[in-house]
DNA sequence: AACTATCGGATAGTGTCGCTGTCTATAGCG
DNA sequence: CGCTATAGACAGCGACACTATCCGATAGTT
């Protein structure tokens, strides 16, 4: 395959593979001379999950480009999952955050095996901290709803990760799962408010 | 108050300040004099969901700028939801869709009041048409139990903005906690991946 | 062999975004 | 009186994700 057939077959314009080509975040072609090269279904399978890390995750080429990285390097399972959610989360300071905010994550996190410095851990208290700056301490209803929830959606991500074959496979779903997974939720929960509004507030429909 | 307490209590700078002000994002203070203005309490909180929005949430200037609008002005509940979620959501056509990502999703909402036109609805389609160009049509274990924990969260969702005393302070839920719950339950589904990669393959502690 | 389209590679330019810095003419304040 | 702060206008900046242009060489067509 050529440069302009893999161009129309991913839709991606050819300026474009060139920059992502020079970027890093696309393995080069096979060369079959000094200014030829060849591509092959591999390339078109990279380039569809580069869209979908860019267009639908919402990352940057420069995150794309590390959680590539993680896809090709040959890590253990929990490795890949630490350079995943560390690439897309936020990169913050535990000092940063305010310890109330932190200990208010720690109360519903009871009983989990998480490290201090996880970037999940870290990213939800500070939107705890941001709802405490807005005079909303209380959350003791709403939180533990997403806590339970999360750890549903956590166990199926492994489940899928687990009904994968080979090594490649687990890890490419462990990156793309962690990237994808975020959208289809967020997508998902709209969905869902859209629903329990209509159910709870409608009128019941005549019988 | 004056701007440059506005500045020091918010932790935002004052040429920043200036711009949210040009940009219509915070309301002009109240003037004394012909370059002297005073700022109130509910500009600095203004401020606060205004950082909250653009830094936690992720949400562009012009994003919050309509999610701002859409706290002050006085809309029913539904319509209010309507507004937060077409603006933290992507734009999609319906048309641009894959029927069978869109019938894969409906599969999954099946049974939920949810307008065809509802941008969860959308967005979840193009995160499972990714999938698809990617080989992975079948998710049926996965997206089910993304489906559920996306309604047990929009329950807890609506349970909290119930529990909201006045129009205002709900209409505020509604807007603050469609963008800062998404945020919130990404970084809750890191804690709860790692907690469960922990649990089912790290060797059980020693008794 | 001539010719045209395309290629890889390098470099420069574009548009958007979220600020940031500078300027001017005032005004408050000690 | 003099110093700092302010509102408002406007230009500039750095990052980002492309996009366009040029070059010399080669591939495929005739």
């Amino acid at each position: 395959m050529k440069m302009a057939q893999l161009s129309s077959a991913s839709g991606v314009p050819v300026a474009t593979i060139k920059y992502y080509l020079r970027e890093g975040l696309l393995q080069p072609g096979q060369r079959s001379g000094p200014n030829q090269s060849l591509y092959g279904p591999e390339h078109l399978r990279r380039l569809r999950v580069i869209r979908g890390l860019l267009d639908v995750g919402g990352l940057s080429v420069a995150a794309a480009h590390q959680v590539i990285d993680a896809i090709d390097s040959d890590l253990g399972l929990a490795h890949t999952f630490d350079i995943a959610q560390r690439t897309v989360s936020p990169q913050l300071e535990r000092t940063a955050l305010a310890p109330d905010a932190l200990a208010q994550v720690d109360d519903v996190l009871d009983g989990w095996l998480v490290s201090p410095d996880n970037p999940g851990r870290l990213a939800a208290a500070r939107v705890l901290q941001t709802f405490r700056e807005l005079g909303q301490p209380d959350l003791s209803g709403w939180v533990p709803a997403y806590a339970a929830a999360a750890l549903a959606v956590a166990d199926a991500d492994l489940d899928e990760i687990d009904a994968r074959a080979d090594r490649e496979s687990k890890t490419e779903m462990v990156v793309i799962g962690t990237v994808l997974g975020d959208a289809l939720f967020a997508a998902l929960r709209r969905a869902a408010q859209e629903h329990v509004t209509a159910e709870r507030y409608a009128a019941p429909p005549a019988p």
